[in-house]
DNA sequence: AATGAATGAGCCTTCATTCAT
DNA sequence: AATGAATGAAGGCTCATTCAT
């Protein structure tokens, strides 16, 4: 008898196994047949779930910008502070799911997937967007419209940044000392004024 | 034509041919073929002159840098004033033959190589030493010791940072703008105190 | 048609190509291709099924072997006095499966390959050790232990010379006359007691 | 100033290092830039004088076969004795110039190489031929025109098998108990009448 | 729902060979 | 006499993708 439901489930696996093979090669050079062994399935059937490698790598990416934004989301429910907020995002961009080594290492293979297919640049395009605007919302009590979005470039600029190093490192990426970082800059720029 | 001397001629011109190959493509799915082409020469001379794709995309990197190296030097000669040595340094790295798109493409896709390769690694992490401890001095008459080492770093995050969101942009890089927002960085950082 | 167990078909035909390609070639300059093609398949498959060509050509060997083995195991069921089963594995050894021309190209071949290969050497070890520990048992009957080694050696290295004088021929293979040599050695050592 | 008379230097030199390289290499799979790197020169020198990877191997064999059949003559020189010419004729094949790993190694190769190059089966029958004739002459004071031919057929079979033999072993070629082992065939051959 | 079977296309690499100097 | 420069051709191998079951 046919398993019902297992689409979403084998949906979910492959995406999970494809980030976690992302990292494991450390580039975009990994095979569907890599992706599916470590799913548990055969490699055809990435292909009847996905309709392609292609489909398949954008599918992993847009759930982690969806898990991010979810995150955001979720931690900026009743936190009313301008600056708290600002604190928020920043820490919810490096919150242990966001910022393992396997994410980490998907997120930097995403870049340069962007730079030759317009669904992967769209994606990344509209998570740059909605993080400028949040910033430039939060910051918005704070600073002057054209501050704060100078400062929200700055801050985005700056995570991206800190995503790009921790890439090179080998060790298990050290969340505190990335935020402090960014805090540090933000408390500059706002105490400034 | 001289029939003798051509390596050097042929080495310098299929590293070129790589960049901008690197750049078109997009992404480090460049075949040997392709650059030789663009070199003008055939498949296996690339292979005679470098012994194989990996030391091609590995001299194209070494080459990189090695430019980014002298720029910085030569920028640097009879500038005293630590505060115009960050701005040289910084100036540098945006400098039209640093942050063109060719280079900024070269420059993310070698930051993925580097999670596979030692030697890419290695070749990044010296740049990153060889900028942060030049900016720490730079900032040794300004700072603290240990606030000094803490704004370099911010300074190379954020140097990183955007260069990475200009990989996403398909417009002529701004250096100009790059520019503004890592100084407006310092300027504070240092002003603040 | 079945879809399913098509493996042990693919591997038998694909051994058996290789084994005719590299007669039809002389040497052990066959290509992948050709063997694919003779076998009914693409190249793709073979290293699908066996890894590489290095493996499809031991695999080749060990399955001639293996032929041998089991004739001269079976030939010998049965036979009890001892010069009747030295007959009986030298007539195996060019009985018409094992003194085709097609087999002894290949044989030679896999002498050539076992200077190469580790695999390919313990393999040839294997069936030397196999045809002299039967020769002398067989031959204990008739001579002192040391004799029997003795002529043992002498027949092993017999075999290997008729096998290797008639790779040099182009007319088919006269077993009869080659085994004609050989049992006169036997005949004349054995009865000069 | 050119240099004259270097071409017989440089074919010699060439020759040598092809079955010193088939040798090392363990087959005929040998580039001409391996052989030429060698002997010291460029592999378009090697072109130059032999035309071709081809004429350079058979170039190399009939080198070998010459010097055997000088070796041999030599050897005969002054020898009366029928029994005695088969001995000289045994010792020449396996002297230490004949019996050396690198030649055994050769001698290998050119069998393989004869089953796809008419010139080099051409060269193995003539030396195979040559021995034969020899060897029927020495045994003709001794036994029918007919027995002669038999065991001179036998004598060639345990040569070359002894060879074919040695060509697997890593130790160091034992010309004394090859020696033995023809020598032995032949006293009882002769003995029985 | 899932997979084994199979392939075409493409890439890296090697190498014999040619040629101008 | 000798070689550096250069290439075309070919082979091993990988992989995304398709299909029949």
């Amino acid at each position: 008898m046919p398993k019902l439901g297992m689409e979403p489930i084998r949906r979910r696996a492959l995406i999970g196994a494809a980030i976690e093979q992302i990292h494991a090669t450390g580039s975009l050079d990994v095979t569907v047949g890599q992706i599916a062994r470590r799913a548990g399935v055969s490699s055809a059937l990435a292909h009847h779930y996905f309709g392609g490698k292609e489909d398949l790598i954008i599918a992993a990416m847009r759930h982690l910008l969806r898990e991010l934004g979810h995150k955001v989301k979720r931690d900026l429910v009743g936190v009313a502070d301008g600056r708290c907020r600002v604190s928020a995002i920043i820490a919810a961009n490096f919150s242990p799911e966001q910022f393992g080594a396997e994410t980490i290492s998907a997120w930097l293979n995403f870049y340069v997937k962007a730079q030759g297919s317009v669904e992967a640049a769209r994606l990344l395009r509209v998570y740059a967007r909605r993080l400028h605007s949040n910033l430039t919302h939060a910051l918005g009590s704070l600073l002057s419209k054209n501050e704060a979005r100078r400062v929200a470039e700055g801050i985005g600029a700056m995570i991206d940044g800190v995503y790009l190093r921790h890439a090179l490192r080998t060790t298990v990426p050290n969340a505190a000392q990335a935020i402090a970082i960014v805090e540090d800059f933000v408390n500059v720029q706002v105490g400034r004024k």
